[in-house]
RNA sequence: GCAUCCAUAGCUCAGCUGGAUAGAGCAACGGUUUUCUAAACCGUAGGUCAUAGGUUCGAAUCCUAUUGGGUGUACCA
């Protein structure tokens, strides 16, 4: 069943008895795409507003006098329209107030508002995917959130979503960290330090690199160039003897690995538990790290892959645009794609998801582009289902943000930086004397992270996104904490108004705001089902912010509502602002972001 | 070189499949509290939508070129 609320009703009447009236008054079949209805901009009156410019086509009449016909036909002939005026090519209708009220009544005020109908898809969201050498910083934010709010915003769109981690916890880059270890950490351990697990591992990974970097010095010194120096150094051999005893079980290797990412596995849950984001599967490439070569096999017996001369497999995508690529190597060992061609297989045979959703930065557009498109080539029915939510990158002030250049800006820390500020902040306005410590610690989470979450989630996330350390992520204006603001204070109102949803008369009387909010409110469906279609959390979270700032207008607009002596009136407002509040309680939600009951 | 993405106010960003006079927030300046939470509200100021062409009744939006930036172009992942 389609989502259908009360707004596309009305558009899809208005656009069906705009087409009868060009066919009656003009004798032309005009396509119903013609008809783009948007909302009447505020300095005109009227609420929905056609533009008529594309009907000019078929009526061989002025703009004007072809808006004034059609406005003529729609009065007459749609119950709703009573009104209509005409600003040059554009053709305002003005909709009956009780419309609105029953918009209020009926839809708005339904228990089940904002509940879209199951639309029958399995839906798969990979993300975070992270490696197991080195903590999360704000990049691995970015993805965790983005990742967690898609999967949200599928399901409240009706889909039956699967969140799956893909998990790096093998390869060079693993080795590096544990040979570091074990040449300079005379055992140290996440007990014995007091460090958190990742942040330990990423410690050595760090002082790897430093060793390396001094050994590639010496070389050059010695005459070699930088490019040998790399391929010669003495640390990087020993990684790479260690990768290949990890790959032949060798035990000790295999116990050095296992305790060392049972370390970041402890340290990623607390993180991942800090930012609120969970999995229903993880899949971890020393298992999947093998997959693929049936595919490659697959891939050959159909022609699609041809073998070189020394073996190696490849496929020609020249005819696409793009290059001749290795899907393995002459060796027969597997490169990046052909796990990755594996792993889809497996994961499609897991959950048979009509669509899958990888969240990974656009650095691998290209890699992704191929992936697909090998897939497709294959024949896999399912390859059109796959799509890269290719998120751009979080960049400082001063550039990229490199792990072993000390340049990130590590999760954990700023997660904590943001409960401190909220922390202050709340402090210093003082309106929680009587909270618990607990609730009070409660509170600064929520506002905290609120705030990094919205910062982070309000941007379309194709575009890449600029953080600078040095200034706070802000709590007024366009954030989380306004919003949350916004709740707080309507349920403070509903309380001290001792509140009970219920239906106002058909003939109250609308102030402009409160039609406005009516308007606003009512679209709150189509944009679950938008921000899930495209992917993005940025529309909905500039839709709450729309609605929290329209709320907070009326407010400002009205005397007080507790006070309110006219029983209706009343009812109107606190409806009004229940099903905003409720509103903004689900769609933060949506962005993984808890609202207080009071801050 | 080739591919690909991006460029909107001092800063950070909205602007949907082309529609009315391009909008917010921050920063700046001014105002609002004996009234339901001032993390709020109202106002002032701030723009050649990178540049040049083109398509169109109409372009920030679509097309082409140019400039400037990001990313990719590994038998790394």
């Amino acid at each position: 069943m389609p989502l259908e609320t009360n707004r596309m009703k009305i558009e899809q009447h208005i656009t069906a008895a705009a087409v009868q009236a060009v066919k009656e008054l003009y004798q032309q079949e005009i396509p119903e795409t013609q008809l783009a209805i948007q909302d009447t901009r505020a300095e005109f009156e009227g609420q929905l507003t056609i533009v008529v410019f594309p009907v000019v086509r078929f009526s061989k009449k002025s703009p004007e006098a072809t808006a004034t016909d059609l406005g003529e036909y729609l009065v007459a002939n749609i119950e709703e329209v009573t009104a209509f005026n005409v600003v040059k090519g554009f053709l305002n209708l003005s909709i009956a107030e009780s419309y609105w009220i029953d918009q209020l009544n009926n839809e708005l005020l339904s228990p089940d508002f904002g509940i879209l109908p199951s639309n029958g898809k399995k839906v798969m969201v990979e993300y975070s995917s992270p490696n197991t050498n080195k903590p999360l910083h704000l990049g691995h934010v970015r993805n965790n959130l983005l990742g967690y709010s898609v999967a949200e915003l599928l399901k409240a769109g009706g889909s039956e979503v699967f969140k799956v981690n893909l998990v790096n916890d093998r390869g060079i880059h693993i080795c590096k960290s544990m040979l570091a270890w074990e040449k300079w950490g005379n055992g140290e351990t996440p007990e014995s330090s007091g460090l958190k697990g990742d942040h330990l591992v990423g410690k050595y990974y760090v002082i790897f690199d430093k060793e390396y970097k001094k050994q590639i010095d010496a070389l050059k010194l010695e005459g070699q160039t930088e490019e040998e120096a790399k391929k010669n150094a003495p640390l990087i051999k020993e990684a790479q003897a260690m990768l290949l005893a990890w790959e032949a079980h060798d035990e000790h290797v295999v116990e050095l690995w296992r305790k060392m990412n049972g370390w970041v596995y402890a340290g990623f849950e607390v993180s991942y538990k800090n930012l609120g984001v969970d999995f229903d599967k993880f899949y971890y490439e020393s298992n999947t790290y093998l997959l693929g070569k049936d595919t490659v096999d697959e891939g050959l017996a159909k022609g699609v892959f041809f073998k070189k001369e020394d073996g190696s497999v490849w496929i020609d995508l020249t005819a696409d645009g793009l290059d001749q690529k290795l899907v393995l190597r002459a060796d027969g060992t597997s490169v990046y794609i052909t796990q990755d061609l594996g792993t889809a297989q497996m994961k499609y045979d897991d959950f048979k998801m009509d669509e899958s959703i990888y969240v990974v930065g656009n650095e691998q557009d290209y890699h992704f582009k191929v992936l697909f498109l090998i897939l497709d080539k294959l024949g896999k029915g399912w390859a059109k289902g796959l799509y890269h939510l290719s998120y751009g990158m979080v960049d400082l002030p001063s550039g990229k943000m490199k792990s072993r250049e000390g340049t990130v800006v590590d999760a954990d820390d700023l997660v904590s930086e943001m409960i401190e500020t909220a922390r202050q902040k709340t402090e210093a306005l003082g309106k929680i004397a009587d909270f618990s410590e607990a609730e009070k610690e409660a509170l600064y989470y929520n506002i905290g992270l609120g705030a990094l979450k919205y910062f982070l989630l309000k941007v379309d996330p194709k575009k890449r996104l600029l953080f600078d350390p040095s200034e706070s992520i802000d709590f007024q204006g366009n954030t989380g904490p306004f919003i949350q603001y916004t709740h707080a204070r309507i349920k403070s109102l509903l309380n001290k108004a001792a509140y009970q949803s219920a239906p106002v008369p058909a003939d109250i009387t609308l102030s402009a705001t409160e039609l406005d909010m009516i308007i606003l409110l009512g679209k709150y469906p189509a944009e679950i089902a938008s921000a899930a279609k495209s992917f993005s959390p940025a529309t909905m979270a500039n839709y709450l912010y729309e609605v929290a700032k329209l709320f907070n207008k009326f407010y400002h607009e009205v005397p007080p509502i507790v006070k309110e002596e006219d029983a209706a009136l009343k009812q109107l407002r606190l409806d009004l602002s229940s099903v905003t509040a409720n509103i903004l309680k689900s769609g933060m939600r949506l962005l993984g972001i808890t609202v207080p009951e009071r801050m």
